[in-house]
DNA sequence: GGACGCATTGACAACGTGGTACAATGTGAG
DNA sequence: CTCACATTGTACCACGTTGTCAATGCGTCC
């Protein structure tokens, strides 16, 4: 600790210029020439001088820290986003501190507020991002807002309320996922649904049946199946949809994700199934578990990595600017990726 | 940001008792009266009371946060370590930063030092975790060790450097897989290595062998192949022990881990052999992927969650006092999880 | 040439907490 | 009654940085 805490006022008397000049150079100010600039610069580098965090956020209410929100870690959706936001926020200098939001303590909107204060009094984030399901929610959006937090959501589909958004067009992606099995020739197609809280759910339902429909198929009310966007909604839907008699069972799945989409796949196997020959199934956002499972599953791959490396960018973008991010919203492209699980209709 | 801002003299003022009494009682001093105490503590619980992160650690020299570091997270292991230290970690009112080692810049002892220098100048972390590989290196744990912070290495089987550890019984968690398929009937078992730089593929190779030896099998060296850890090293393991003819063959593969198990049971399955018929396959760490296979897959269960939750008690409990964490070694229970993807030899 | 504007630089206070030093009180024991 | 000791308060400094404001230098315009 003692040897390597340089502080500004050791690299200003380095420099042979004011503490004042060194802290002006350091933040980018403006009104110090060009020279001097070179010579505190140097000087830092000679010294091997850190700025102290805790001594700037006390003084200038910035923590260089960014929080990421979450319910849990452990999906591989909040997992990826974590990992570009994670690279892009080490690049710029700043932290990012990991955060789970206890389910239980944030059931009232006055929890969620006196949580949330707790928070940001204790170090107050220069920026947050949310993802699924908490950026669907309107009540932490509404909190941050109030406590002046600049937010980016990951994944909603509405564009009304306050902050940033980052997110594919899952309507679009949707569509294109149903035509690629009425390409194939399946018209007993059945979706898996998500969790009803998140709104692609209901988005990607909508890109479902609305490409049906204009392929002139009907949807089959017994062909949509609920699900929690976890591997046993997805088996426990497998398992009913293969239950159907011969004639009423789907030719091929839509599952509005890759792990629901696994455990129709295990379904499969488990009841004696070909998958791709009997049953297509296709996925959607392009996890890990797409590729290691056997066959491997046609997905729509969803910019994981870049969701959280733009969302980063964005707020460390605005950070130091008091403005917020309103209504900016960013819509990166999205990916049909076609492997083993989908295969021709077989008559 | 002004509403929320109470501070401590806002608090002392609030309950009719001094500034310092207040801090006091904050920081488990003694010399406070019980009533008094309790009357303090129901001003900070009225006007909900934050103290700031920021001046607590520029006074104190503590920052109340934890790291985490390692290479990446984009696999289960760390994932789930994260998962219990995060929980432990919100619980006893610390923040978790995550912070990615570059391997790039991490090179030399000299680059080490420097980017740690870094890391702590702006702000020292309380404590800090270290996956594997990074619980490996001894370059790194040397560096944290002169820097005076604590740290705490998580599955790492050697005993001699600084700092505490969490781990299972490696050695004899792989005799104990052995065993398994010894009991099974399986005589020509082939094992599929991990990470070279990672201490827990040369132990577990080791107890594998001495359980093989131990049963009057000799090691054939065609059965033992080279891994990464990672599914498509465990696909080209898998293809490679395949590809031998019939009596060649094993007829059981123990990879050490989870996600080249899965590649071995993907190569079967593309080979069409049947699992676990005609291949048993046992992996490692009980990953997510275990479950969601098919057939499910035997493994042993490492307790992931409780190695994060307990190496950050540790570093929490230490945290304050400033003794350095040496020599703790805390061992947990690991347990043979029998699944669907080993069967009895079949003659 | 003097007044003025503007860019540059520096001196000093302030952020909210923890620590030190000591005074002022209350309380019980010898 | 006195002394020892625990409790509580007062007062101030320190942590390392940024913000405020004044001082300086320099060129420009009347």
């Amino acid at each position: 600790m003692n040897r390597s805490m340089t502080k500004m006022i050791d690299v200003a008397r380095h420099a042979g210029v004011s503490l004042k000049t060194v802290s002006r150079v350091l933040n980018n100010e403006p009104h110090v020439q060009l020279a001097l600039r070179e010579k505190v610069k140097e000087a830092v580098r000679e010294l091997g001088y850190v700025p102290s965090a805790s001594a700037r956020s006390l003084r200038s209410n910035r923590t260089y820290s960014i929080h990421l929100f979450s319910h849990s870690l452990r999906s591989n959706f909040v997992n990826s986003v974590q990992f570009g936001a994670l690279h892009t926020c080490q690049v710029a200098g700043y932290r990012m501190v990991v955060t789970m939001l206890d389910q239980a303590k944030t059931v009232g909107i006055k929890e969620l507020r006196a949580w949330f204060e707790t928070l940001v009094n204790s170090g107050k984030p220069d920026g947050v991002i949310l993802v699924p399901p908490m950026s669907n929610d309107p009540e932490i959006s509404k909190v941050m807002s109030e406590m002046n937090i600049p937010v980016i959501r990951i994944g909603p589909n509405d564009i009304e309320d306050g902050g940033g958004t980052v997110t594919i067009d899952d309507h679009a992606a949707a569509v294109e996922a149903t035509q690629h099995l009425l390409e194939l020739g399946h018209r007993r197609i059945a979706f898996v649904r998500g969790k009803e809280d998140q709104d692609s759910t209901h988005v990607r339902f909508r890109g479902f049946s609305e490409a049906l429909e204009e392929a002139g198929v009907s949807v089959d009310p017994d062909l949509v199946l609920p699900g929690l966007f976890d591997f046993e909604s997805g088996l426990a839907a497998g398992d009913r949809l293969l239950s159907y008699p011969k004639d009423k069972r789907p030719s091929a799945v839509f599952a509005a994700n890759d792990h629901m989409a696994a455990g129709v796949l295990v379904a499969a196997h488990k009841a004696g199934v070909q998958v791709p020959d009997d049953l297509s199934i296709i996925g959607f956002d392009d996890s890990e578990i797409a590729e290691t499972m056997w066959p491997a599953l046609t997905t729509v791959r969803q910019p994981l990595y870049e969701f959280g490396s733009v969302a980063m960018e964005m707020l460390i973008q605005n950070s130091g600017k008091n403005t917020r991010i309103e209504g900016e919203r960013k819509v990166l492209p999205y990916a049909l990726v076609w492997r083993q699980s989908t295969g021709p209709f077989q008559g």
